[in-house]
DNA sequence: ACCGCCGGGTGCC
DNA sequence: ACCGCCGGGTGCC
């Protein structure tokens, strides 16, 4: 008999597929499918065509089995030698079961390639079939198809069973839930607002408080609070405990998964990891840090040195002029300093960042001659050239060299019989050679991250961590696996990826991604490049695990390989499906894994009682501000205007194609609202265009209106907000690498997926550099003032005189705005800051910390633009905050809202919210509550749904 | 017999 | 596969 990979000889798909690298090759199948599936169109909207019986034949030439009520893969093979219109048959493993049928296979590849329908199967009956196996084949896919898959499946003689009567509408959604659950006997789907509050509810009381709590190495210098202790007694279980996945359950010598009927001989992989999701604020970086230097190999402490002598004589050797910046804080001071880091409090002094810069070749400011000397001395802190003084164990000597030292050690190599690094992709033994967190998170965050490091590791130890970041970073795999940490940030991850990418040739010993939720669009760059990460534990550190629907877990779940829904298709057809259908078994299952790797506590939670953290009160009002006569009269004007545009478009169905039309005369009433010198000149007509750059020209000023209004604008590809903006001819705005994709993916059909105009891919617009530039410097020469403006100024002025010690912040969604009210704020002698999404990673840092200093003459006011540096942004110093204009997503506010209510807060806060009396603003607060209670939110994420719910806000907003 | 019938070899796509 | 199919052996009863 050939070796198996002979008589595959059909392609390099199938040769990707079921290649025998590994020996145990569930990693690689499950990834294959996943691989596979990963066109996986969205199964959202999907209905059931019907059902077919069909056969799995040459059962006797593969190795894969499968269980009565097992669900299978099926996956086409259009390569196969023998026959081009080959269906494969794969259990959740991946394992190859056998083939379809011949014939049937002819009739469903057409099916399958034309994307017709999807087509899933299960099978009902029987592991004892030799040769061939029943097969129940359920059709899914939209609607506009069905008649297509019926006819074609007609033609080559099977006719799906629509199961009796006629099914439609609810009706055949009954049966795709009724399919999953009936087992358990539960057919009455979930209401609307039960799935909602379920779905609220999925995080909550994930509190697990029988781990106990664990004391911290001795090299975390912070003394924990109880939640914490808790939160890391919980991490340390997770990574080190080898009980089961959820679901899995021992039977005899098998293995066996109760909700996917499977079973397998192997042990299944547990998950070392999970989610820990606590609010922001609880302490996520620090117990990570803890958990860092806590939990090395067989739950012993990560070996670090401990040096008597004068830590930071480095530093102040080779940075001399930072030294006084240093002082003052725990590592300038003599070893005994640590304490003066607040117990428990997660207040980063940020005017420490730059000693951690030391070790990076991240030249925050490339001209700055204090980094690049930092540069120069990187490789002297390696702590394997000198002696270390205190080492706790023999294997961790050899670990402490790190895969440099490997060979030299004899114990190691009986411990890791496969010393090439690259080519074990399994976790299953450990490899004490594996030294390295790689910390991944947002640019914005990186500084806090580095600062905590500084504050709450022990200033007698020394902690070898590298900045992996900026065009000069060190990417010698060598010399990155050899750290204890490396921070980088998703887009340096993502930019690497598929570039000989250092971070995906080394096993790290733990990856943690923070702020996890940001990467949820599955097919994103950042999300393969997340996921092909390789790691023996895996964590994910998130506030706001879900952002919109239960969509949003998949990635998560997928990061931690949680089998076998880290392929998309078992989690759609498992989970993502039937609760968003009601199934409340399906419901029932969601939560029963969510809860058995996250940690969730909210800022209400107690321990024993007593609530984890006390913050000051915080109050939020509304001030309703009333437009002058000039500015209503204005505004009324527009609003008209805008209405007859509109109405106009409604009557002639064009909303859609008009949209980008309909978003900028909203916007124009909302900056209407704020200040007249918001308005941008008004666009002509785009259909007038009549030259090309004339065309050119009005499509960015079109692109113009949808970015710079911040209003939370998404991409109806991604349903997440734009990234790298374009525009299309038709004027809608999507992210470019997502049009991009459909438009290659369609090639000469691609339409426009908003109003199906065509679209080419050289008819993209982008937002011209210069433009933004030109943008950015509004000339304000002939200041004037607006209602708003002065509601403000009222406030702050009042403010100053109660208590000058008062700092707050100023929030809109018009970074224009925040320029303009720096010229009132000037007039009246404050002193501000500027915050917002355009401004370096260093200057970042700059101005916050500037503004958290307590220094009496420092800045009383930030301008803080909404959405600049996303989450994370600690700002306590503040204890005000107005928001100038709302914004669509109530949320972004809430976060807004915590950035200074959170620990760390001494004072109560107020916020305070403009709204412009009778206008698009106070609509947009009454869609805001309204938007709360429904369910679309949560689960609605059909295109179509949110198609027509925009239609209906817009109605709402404009009266029509 | 350019058939039928028998029984062994054989077997996914 | 306790099948179907193929193709070689065989050929009145």
């Amino acid at each position: 008999m050939l070796p198996r990979r002979w008589r595959f000889g059909w392609d390099r798909y199938s040769e990707d597929l079921f290649t025998d690298r590994y020996d145990t090759n569930a990693e690689t199948l499950s990834q294959a499918i996943r691989a596979a599936a990963s066109e996986e169109p969205d199964a959202d909207g999907s209905v059931l065509f019907g059902h077919l019986q069909g056969t799995v034949v040459g059962l006797r030439y593969y190795t894969g089995v499968v269980n009565q009520g097992e669900m299978v893969g099926l996956v086409r093979q259009p390569q196969n030698q023998y026959d081009h219109n080959a269906v494969m048959v794969a259990n959740i493993y991946g394992n190859q079961v056998g083939h379809i049928k011949r014939e049937l296979a002819a009739a469903m590849a057409h099916v399958m390639d034309n994307n017709l329908a999807k087509v899933e199967g299960v099978v009902h009956s029987g592991t004892k079939n030799s040769f061939t196996m029943p097969l129940m084949l359920s059709f899914w896919g939209k609607e506009e198809n069905k008649n297509a898959v019926m006819e074609s499946m007609a033609r080559h003689g099977y006719k799906l069973n629509t199961g009796g009567g006629k099914a439609t509408g609810a009706n055949q959604k009954s049966q795709g839930a009724r399919a999953l659950s009936s087992k358990k006997g539960l057919t009455i789907p979930l209401t609307a607002a039960e799935l909602k509050n379920a779905f609220d509810k999925l995080f909550d009381g994930l509190m697990e408080s029988e781990d106990g709590e664990k004391q911290a190495a001795e090299s975390v210098g912070t003394p924990l609070l109880p939640h914490q202790k808790q939160a890391l007694s919980w991490m340390c279980a997770r990574e080190n405990k080898s009980a089961l996945p959820p679901f899995w359950e021992r039977r005899g010598e098998l293995y066996y998964n109760s909700l996917m009927c499977f079973s397998a001989k192997e042990v299944p992989e547990r998950i070392r990891g999970g989610i820990l999701a606590d609010d922001m604020g609880l302490g996520k970086t620090l117990t990570t840090i803890a958990l860092i230097l806590t939990n090395f190999h067989k739950g012993k402490p990560l070996p670090v040195e401990k040096c008597e002598e004068q830590p930071s004589s480095v530093k102040a050797k080779t940075k001399p002029e930072m030294a006084s910046k240093l002082e003052g804080s725990s590592k300038a001071s003599d070893g005994s300093g640590s304490s003066d880091a607040a117990a428990g409090s997660m207040r980063p002094n940020l005017s420490q960042v730059e000693g951690i810069c030391v070790d990076s070749a991240a030249v925050v400011d490339k001209s700055d001659k204090s980094a690049s000397r930092g540069k120069k001395k990187a490789t002297k802190r390696k702590p394997i050239k000198e002696a270390p003084k205190c080492i706790e164990d023999l294997d961790f000597a050899a670990a402490l060299g790190g895969p440099a030292a490997a060979t030299s050690s004899k114990k190691k190599k009986a411990a890791t019989p496969t010393p090439s690094v690259e080519s074990s992709i399994t976790e299953s033994a450990d490899d004490l050679s594996a030294r390295t967190t790689l910390i991944i998170c947002p640019l914005s965050v990186i500084s806090n991250w580095l600062d905590q490091f500084e504050q709450h590791v022990s200033a007698n130890v020394k902690l070898n961590m590298y900045l992996y970041y900026g065009a000069e970073r060190n990417r010698s795999k060598t010399f990155l696996s050899s750290q204890d940490v490396v921070i980088t940030t998703y887009n340096v991850l993502s930019a690497d990826f598929g570039n000989k990418s250092p971070l995906h040739g080394i096993k790290w010993l733990r990856v943690v991604l923070d702020e996890g939720h940001i990467v949820r669009n599955p097919n994103a760059q950042m999300s393969k490049a997340v996921l092909d990460l390789k790691a023996q534990r895996r964590w994910i550190l998130s506030g706001t695990p879900i952002q919109n629907s239960v969509k949003d877990l998949w990635m998560l779940l997928a990061f931690l390989r949680l089998k076998p829904f880290d392929a998309r298709e078992w989690w759609n057809r498992v989970i993502q499906r039937p609760v968003t259908q009601g199934d409340r078994a399906g419901l029932q299952n969601l939560q029963t894994l969510v809860k058995c790797i996250t940690l969730r506590r909210t800022k209400g939670s107690k321990v024993n009682g007593r609530p984890l953290v006390s913050l000051p009160e915080k109050r939020v009002c509304v001030e309703q501000v009333e437009l002058s006569q000039s500015e209503r009269e204005e505004y009324e004007l527009a609003r008209n205007e805008g209405r007859n545009t509109i109405a106009r478009y409604m009557t002639e169905g064009t909303v859609l194609r008009n949209y980008a039309d309909v978003l900028a005369i909203l916007m124009r009433l909302r900056q209407h609202c704020c200040h007249p010198d918001l308005l941008a000149k008004t666009s002509s007509d785009l259909s007038a265009a009549a030259t090309p750059s004339e065309m050119r020209e009005r499509l960015i000023e079109k692109l113009r209106f949808v970015l710079a209004s911040g209003s939370d604008e998404e991409c109806s590809v991604c349903l997440d907000s734009v990234n790298l903006p374009v525009i299309t001819h038709c004027a809608h705005v999507y992210c470019r690498p997502c049009i991009a994709q459909v438009i290659s993916t369609e090639q000469e059909t691609a339409r426009c997926p908003l109003c199906r105009s065509e679209i080419k891919a050289s008819e993209l617009v982008e937002f011209p550099q210069e433009a933004m530039d030109e943008e950015k410097s509004t000339n304000s020469d002939t200041w004037r003032t607006s209602s708003k403006v002065q509601a403000l100024m009222g406030n702050l002025l009042r403010l100053r005189c109660e208590d000058g010690s008062i700092k707050c912040l100023v929030v809109s969604q018009f970074t224009r705005f925040l320029i303009l009210l720096e010229t009132p704020l000037r007039e009246h002698g404050f002193s501000f800051v500027r915050f917002d999404g355009t401004l370096s990673q260093k200057k970042r840092t700059q101005v916050i910390q500037e503004f958290q200093s307590p220094a009496a003459d420092g800045p009383a006011i930030m301008l803080l633009s909404l959405k600049a540096g996303g989450v994370g942004l600690n700002l306590t110093a503040a204890s005000h905050v107005f928001f100038m204009d709302p914004a669509w997503n109530p949320a972004t506010e809430e976060q807004c809202i915590d950035r200074c209510h959170r620990l760390g807060q001494t004072r109560n806060v107020f916020v305070t919210k403009f709204i412009v009396k009778n206008s698009v603003e106070e609509k947009m607060v009454k869609i805001q509550r309204e938007k709360q209670d429904l369910v679309e939110k949560a689960f609605g994420s059909k295109n179509t749904n949110r198609k027509t719910s925009r239609m209906d806000d817009i109605k709402a907003l404009m009266e029509l």
